[in-house]
RNA sequence: GGGCUCUUAGCUCAGUUGGCUAGAGCGCUUCCUUGACGUGGAAGAGGUCAGAGGUUCAAGUCCUCUAGAGCCCACCA
């Protein structure tokens, strides 16, 4: 074991740092547009620059790095486009909460200095975050990092903009948006979650009416009431009618408005609306044309309308309300376990107050995309790449949900009042005598007219996900062309490189969670702009939970796991298979320490199997010379085989649990524990250190540090870096010779467990006349741990039943009538075995229908259960009329 | 209200289009210093695949229903 390069013990964290290093420098992680290799690509979502990475983020990180190093296996031109996302709203979130525990806000600092100060906080967030990929491994070519608000993106963004408003898909206008007057901005309907709440629901006495309301501070302007047009109650109020009624400030002229909406068994089926301030109150209110009144303010509070109450937040007012209301004997009764929804800004779980604001939305209704020869408005070109097949999503369910949102998709309100993020790009100016004119594009205007102000940007900023939805092409535009102004988008996108060879995307792997926020909306937008789907496949990955299943979340700190607590213990290879061990896609996973701790292991193990080649096989490296001779040389060969096929295929078949598990046993199993054990005998040096080189390559995409650390170790390589190898077809065997030693492993098991059960060490192995006996002899001894393996001319002793091959161990009779027991269970069960394939076989509809293959399955097997009984029903008869020897 | 997923060994989970005696990791029992690995090796114990019905030559796998757990979407004043 002198001079051995590999040390006792692998210790990743003292070889993971200079691999990476290592690789970065050999360029293997470098794509080239121009090669003649087939290209391979996946645009890595981009991690929010919020801090530090997560343990999913660790999960997507493995999943696309073993796509992406077994694709460059497979001789591909492999591309992973790392990137990081500004994430306008969560990292508006984290600084407003700063800036408030400071004491201070961010109209006292003014816009540019919070910017300074936000870039000064994703700035440090990249760098720690860009740490966490390489210390997981990740493959990703660096020459290509992007940024959400690099300039060529932000150029993406804005003729994206403009080009949907020319064509009519982007529009400005008054509609009811989700307003969070914490963060000051309205959010998407994705964005708005809901919790449920124990509240009081009150009935008041409205005219001639009895309406129902959890908010009453909302009521100030109500001055309508609707019901169902059929609800036979209120036959006799006509739609328009009017009345008077005393409310909470004085008398007040109300009208009947009858519309579907309103459901009769609720209540007393008649309501009031605010369509200021509810999504369904404003759609009635637009159906029939009536007046909309704003009662609370953009912070909350409530306007002049609320009379005495004007300037109160909605917590403070609502009681007194409800007292002054009960005072005029116009409450009619409290009922206190109303449970009801709250809505809730996602990013800081403000509350969400609907507001009519001004603001930009996209129409996803509007027909003018020409695709596949029709015009199609986006949610029918959303619908119909999925539908057709040019996208396919992983798993399949998924595909139902992702329909179901479509359906239900409403105008995508983009604008946010946030100011971190792709500012808007158009601008307003005003004449003299207060005309407005508009300006869209994506570079500001520069004429100046007399009579008019000067150009003012809008001051809004985009949704998040309008620019991650551009995510796989916009980062393939040359950084350099989109600095010149000449060009169009389209000669952009023609012009690019990486464009043409790298769009669409190969396959795009996220979390399910953010199906609608990114994976749809990147259909949405790309589709639109580029005419091609964004990636052929989804594959959606699961979420990591903690230990006890439930989520990981901040208000529970020690659940959470850092990537980075784990890797200096386990090393990131350990982490990588713990992650992917057993998961199917789709499907959440509980964080596991034994997993983990399995995979420690795993690689121990590897590690110990070069270490042992190393040793037997010292300088000798000349792998290309190998060759089977040995039974178990041909069988792991024919293993080997298998198992790369199979790992390859599940791989290409995004099944990464099951190439996994391939992987583990036939290294631990197949390699180790038979395969190693029996060429202990007699090694066959070449072979080993081809098999050692083999199973590195195999177990490279799962184990990058480790595989790599022990080929640059050995320095096998010449200087090349095992990252950069592809896989080669397997060293052909001899199928015959490679069975052989499966029969080998039948007796050497039944060895075992006779010896095991009888507590008979020591003993020897009769055998009569047969080649495979003598010629693996040797192995049969070491491995069946046997004190000789004999020849003889007929045997004595414990006739072995599992096998064809006659075989006795020598074991004396008193010991091995122990045995006798053990070998009636045998025959039994031997017996029913034989009894179901006989009664398989008897059944003649099984004969008929079943294929051929199968039903001459059964009967091969059903005959070598014959063959095995005649020994089991031969060793009993003799066990039964022994009396001294056997 | 609509939809999805899960229920398989003590625990955590695999099981691709239906086809040998249902598997893994961890845990458990017994034995073993065998030329790398005790982070190891060998032999075991442990499951009526949630329940009921159906389709089929054949069901953990397909269909229907029931029970329990979790999730998503919509949302009613």
């Amino acid at each position: 074991m002198d001079g051995m390069k590999l040390p006792k013990a692998y210790e990743p964290e003292q070889y993971e740092h200079d691999i990476y290093a290592l690789w970065e420098k050999s360029g293997v992680f470098t794509a080239d547009p121009h090669s003649r290799k087939e290209h391979f690509s996946i645009s890595m979502p981009p991690p929010n620059e919020t801090g530090t990475l997560s343990i999913g983020h660790a999960l997507f990180l493995t999943l696309q790095d073993i796509m992406v190093r077994h694709a460059r296996q497979k001789g591909k031109d492999a591309l992973w486009l790392p990137g990081t996302d500004h994430a306008a709203l969560a990292v508006n979130a984290i600084i407003e909460n700063q800036l408030a525990e400071e004491g201070t806000n961010k109209h006292e600092i003014g816009r540019e200095a919070f910017l300074e100060r936000t870039r000064n906080f994703v700035g440090d967030s990249r760098e720690t975050m860009l740490g966490q990929m390489r210390a997981m491994g990740a493959s990703a070519d660096w020459t290509r990092l992007r940024y959400t608000l690099d300039n060529a993106l932000n150029r993406c963004v804005n003729e994206t903009f403009v080009k949907m408003y020319n064509d009519g898909l982007i529009y400005r206008g008054h509609r009811i948006v989700n307003w969070d007057p914490n963060l000051e901005t309205n959010v998407s309907d994705d964005e708005v979650i809901y919790q449920e709440e124990q509240g009081r629901f009150y009935t008041f006495k409205y005219g001639p009416f009895q309406i129902g309301t959890a908010r009453p501070e909302t009521k100030f302007g109500d001055k309508y009431v609707v019901m169902h047009p059929d609800d036979a109650r209120y036959a006799q109020y006509k739609h328009g009618d009017t009345f008077e009624a005393e409310w909470i400030n004085g008398p007040v002229t109300a009208t009947v408005i009858k519309d579907e909406a309103v459901d009769p068994k609720f209540g007393t089926g008649v309501m009031t609306i605010t369509p200021w301030h509810d999504h369904t109150d404003f759609e009635i209110a637009e159906r029939h044309g009536l007046d909309k009144e704003q009662i609370i303010d953009f912070h909350g509070k409530l306007l002049p309308v609320a009379g005495e109450f004007a300037g109160m937040p909605i917590a403070e007012a609502r009681p007194k309300i409800v007292e002054k209301l009960a005072s005029k004997g116009l409450l009619v009764k409290t009922e206190g376990n109303y449970r009801h929804n709250i809505a809730l800004n996602e990013r800081g779980k403000g509350m969400i107050e609907p507001q009519i604001r001004l603001q930009w939305f996209v129409d996803v209704n509007k027909p003018v995309i020409d695709w596949k020869g029709k015009r199609c408005s986006l949610k029918e070109v959303m619908q119909s790449v999925v539908r057709d097949g040019d996208i396919r999503i992983i798993p399949g369910r998924f595909e139902k949900v992702y329909f179901h949102w479509i359906n239900n998709l409403r105008d995508w309100c983009i604008s946010r009042q946030i100011w971190w993020g792709h500012r808007i790009p158009v601008w307003y100016r005003t004449d003299t005598d207060g005309k407005e004119e508009t300006y869209v594009g994506d570079q500001p205007p520069t004429d100046e007219s007399e009579g008019w102000h000067e150009w003012e940007q809008d001051p809004d900023t985009l949704d998040t996900w309008f620019s991650s939805a551009l995510w796989t092409w916009s980062t393939l535009i040359d950084p350099g062309l989109a600095q010149d102004y000449s060009l169009s988008l389209n000669d952009l996108l023609e012009k690019s490189p990486d464009f043409q060879a790298y769009h669409p995307t190969s396959v795009m792997e996220t979390g399910w969670d953010i199906l609608f926020f990114w994976v749809a909306r990147m259909i949405l937008a790309t589709t639109y702009v580029t005419g091609q789907v964004p990636f052929k496949d989804v594959y959606l990955h699961g979420l990591v939970r903690a230990e006890d299943g439930k989520k990981m979340s901040k208000s529970r700190p020690e659940s959470i796991i850092n990537p980075l607590d784990v890797i200096p213990k386990y090393g990131a290879d350990a982490l990588r298979m713990a992650l992917i061990m057993g998961v199917t896609p789709g499907n959440d996973q509980s964080w596991g320490w034994d997993k983990i701790e399995a995979n420690r292991h795993f690689c121990n193990k590897l590690w110990n199997i070069a270490r042992y080649i190393e040793d037997i096989t010292g300088d000798k490296t000349d792998r290309e010379g190998a060759s089977p001779t040995a039974a178990a040389d041909n069988w792991i060969l024919s293993k080997l085989q298998r198992a790369q096929k199979k790992i390859s295929g599940d791989l290409d078949n995004y099944r990464f649990s099951e190439a996994y598990d391939t992987l583990y046993h036939f290294i631990w199993d197949d390699l180790a524990d038979w395969y190693i054990e029996a060429s202990k005998t007699e090694p066959n040096r070449q072979l080993l250190a081809y098999l050692l080189e083999a199973v590195l390559l195999l177990t490279h995409p799962f184990a990058p540090f480790l595989t790599e650390t022990i080929w640059q170790t050995l320095s096998w390589g010449n200087d090349s870096v095992l990252a950069g190898r592809e896989l080669r077809d397997t060293l052909g065997s001899d199928s015959r010779r490679a069975v052989e030693f499966d029969e080998l492993q039948t007796i050497i098991k039944e060895v075992r467990y006779i010896i095991k059960a009888l507590q008979a060490y020591g003993v020897t192995l009769y055998y009569t006349d047969a080649a495979l006996l003598s010629n693996n002899a040797e192995v049969v001894k070491r491995l069946g741990r046997l004190k000789a393996v004999t020849r003889v001319r007929d045997g004595t002793g414990l006739y072995l039943t599992n096998t064809r091959y006659s075989c006795w161990l020598d074991i004396d009779s008193d010991t091995a009538q122990a045995y006798a027991k053990e070998l009636a269970g045998k025959h039994s069960a031997q017996q029913s075995v034989i009894d179901r394939l006989e009664a398989r076989l008897a059944n003649e509809d099984y004969v008929k229908n079943a294929p051929g293959d199968i039903v001459d399955q059964t009967r091969k097997q059903l005959h070598e259960a014959k063959e095995l009984l005649g020994g089991i029903e031969q060793e009993r008869k003799r066990f039964s009329g022994l009396s001294g020897r056997v």
